[in-house]
DNA sequence: GTGGGCATGTAAGGTGTTACATGATTCT
DNA sequence: AGAATCATGTAACACCTTACATGCCCAC
């Protein structure tokens, strides 16, 4: 059997914030835990359902024109088992990394062609970082201001770290591969 | 349908850098590819077989005693396969932090209960930061002897410099929360 | 003699993605 | 009128891990 999966705590988590339909949710993920977190459709509506199921949320089913919007929202069950998981040691993850695994390959192929991904790499890390500082000076006023976001900045605070430090690890490597590979 | 799995070719990368049984491939990833990839048995023997099946190895069986030893060596298909895989562009994997998706929604808990997560992690890294510095040192010796491991060197080097990098994070939240959470 | 490392493999089962299906509403 | 967005959901399928099954060999 494979690792317990965290989506379900993930969808109580984000109904902990406010309550949301599923279609709210994947945008939500989207624009905020995309970078440490996100699902697709096939898990979000399946996982709500549940949710209303085991009374972790009520669904309230709102009408839009002649559409229908299920809205859930969470329950203090819901709230409860959230709770318990956040004070749970976290699991890790083995991540996988696919331009390491082709960089430890890469004495099959001449260094233009290795230096190649890695400059690419580091203008996908630039993007991200204009994205993510953006957003981090955004948060850093509203902790100033007193908001309760400090838990948002520091999800943050690692994405422009690590990108950051992605960038330094890119030059470094150029340099290196140019240096001594073949 | 899911992304497109690389599991056949980090294989046949393993037996681009010398013949190997199964056994000695999963031993091999756990001591140099585990920081950004590693697979299981239930992987690496069905996919051994069929890199036989498909002519991209060529099975030796040695006899150890009574016991079967199956030794794959890569052909020069295997070496075009996995050279065209390199040459491709490198595919993202959506990358999931259970440590960031707890935090993100820490609201729910005390601030000493999110710190001891965080102390836990930087204590995680540390050891890791260790292990990984010992084999940075040894390769950056190799590499400047002259020997062609600069691709491996890199990897470490990301491994290192990102684990570097959470361990400051994690100082830096921890005085954030402290601060600012309630 | 027994525990651990060597060595190969399979079965079961959960996880999660992609692609599809469907249709209303709103913007240009 | 047509495109984009809102909105919900399912089916098929690949992927991967865990757990198990099996048995040899060697050192203590």
């Amino acid at each position: 059997m494979s690792k317990k999966s965290k989506t379900q705590y993930a969808n109580i988590g984000a109904l902990s914030l406010r309550p949301m339909s599923g279609y709210e949710m994947k945008k939500m993920m989207a624009g905020s835990t995309n970078h440490f977190w996100s699902e697709s459709n096939g898990q979000i509506y399946p996982t709500l359902a549940k949710l209303a199921k085991d009374k972790l949320a009520k669904l309230k089913t709102e009408m839009v024109g002649t559409k229908e919007r299920k809205v859930y929202q969470i329950t203090s069950a819901g709230r409860k088992k959230l709770k318990d998981w956040l004070l749970e040691a976290v699991e890790h993850y083995p991540a996988r990394n696919e331009l390491l695994l082709k960089l430890f390959y890469s004495q099959n192929i001449s260094k233009s062609q290795s230096i190649k991904h890695i400059k690419q790499h580091a203008e996908d890390c630039k993007k991200m970082l204009e994205l993510y500082s953006d957003i981090e000076k955004r948060l850093i006023e509203k902790v100033k201001n007193g908001e309760r976001s400090v838990y948002f900045l520091v999800t943050v605070l690692a994405g422009t770290k690590l990108v950051r430090t992605e960038i330094d690890w890119c030059k470094d490597s150029i340099k290196l591969i140019n240096q001594y590979a073949k």
